[in-house]
DNA sequence: GTCTATAGGGCGATAGAC
DNA sequence: GTCTATCGCCCTATAGAC
């Protein structure tokens, strides 16, 4: 099976293609996509360069793919949170959560991708990522706009997720893992930045 | 006169030198600064690629210069309007003016790049940069910590100053300014969501 | 100060063997 | 599915003429 008859974003089942991809997205964010080699790939991976085109037809298609995934499992962890919350406070400190562990956690370098490569990303392959990245901010739409019937927040619900949101992005530039804030404390302390009742 | 006698950030007092840090500007906001060639530059201020290399000595010279100006000239702007506000009040909300109209307004794709392409600046260039950003970033704390003191915002100022900061700059990402908010209206609307007294 | 010309190297991607 | 080998291009930076 070749690349060329996949969906834009698979579920990323075939696990090659997968591992390709996480390693990647360490390295786009450590050095940059454009700084990525695919040299430096197919090394990372104990695969020669030109075996990596095998897996996908150019450099940029794994950049997407590095992305879509960097979105859709934050997507997915948020909806499993959101399931289990029980009330607009939980579900506020869900977002908080969620977004602070999927960014700063051990595990996802993807979202960071996500937020500072989208200047490489090509005009074509744009409106797909923008899809997923709108069903994410849909879901924090909501929440926060139930928070604020319920009193929790200001009621001005559309800066403030993009405000909120931007807030979080940034904690990459500063947070560091053996501070003084784990990163659940950080989102306790970054929600309560933002709570109208303490 | 050679770049080689120049202190490392010069108040770019030669008028070439300073055309070229300007182009630069938006031509690496635009871009990127690693899609961004020589001859990209070269073209943008009429002069053969091989003719900037008498004004910088390496095309990373021409990134730190632009980070430079980007906040020497905003840290500036700041000053001279935290001088003229009488109250802890009107400092808060030159906090929010000088920032969005620095990074939105018309002259300046300069912060932007400061912002964004740290990742590009070696490990050699990286301290007088960071010099240059902790003295912005003080001119911010104090105004927080004295609106803190007045109960104008939360007392957790530290990480206010971060989550403000980071609000503010990805802005860059949504706001457009085509659309329904003028950049002094989006100032006062982002100071309002973090007043604690409307 | 700017030009022409080019050195010297790295890049993404392809072809064909296995 | 991965390898070896390499194509063709573009990159930053330099040398020397003007």
């Amino acid at each position: 099976m070749n690349n060329n008859d996949k969906k834009p974003f698979p579920p990323e089942e075939n696990s090659r293609r997968m591992e390709l991809v996480r390693v990647a997205a360490r390295l786009f964010r450590d050095q940059g996509y454009e700084r990525t080699t695919v040299r430096d790939l197919g090394q990372a991976v104990g695969l020669q360069s030109g075996s990596l085109f095998y897996h996908f037809r150019t450099k940029e298609e794994i950049l997407v793919a590095v992305m879509a995934l960097g979105i859709t499992s934050t997507t997915d962890q948020l909806q499993q949170a959101l399931a289990l919350a029980r009330s607009p406070r939980e579900k506020l400190a869900a977002l908080f959560h969620v977004h602070l562990t999927s960014l700063l956690g051990d595990n996802q370098a993807a979202l960071e991708v996500m937020l500072y490569e989208w200047r490489s990303v090509s005009e074509e392959a744009r409106p797909g990522l923008i899809v997923l990245r709108d069903r994410y901010e849909a879901l924090w739409q909501e929440v926060l706009d139930e928070a604020a019937a319920a009193g929790l927040v200001k009621p001005d619900t559309r800066l403030l997720r993009r405000t909120l949101l931007g807030s979080l992005h940034w904690s990459v530039q500063w947070y560091r893992r053996d501070g003084a804030l784990t990163v659940d404390q950080l989102a306790d302390r970054m929600l309560e930045l933002i709570l109208l009742t303490p």
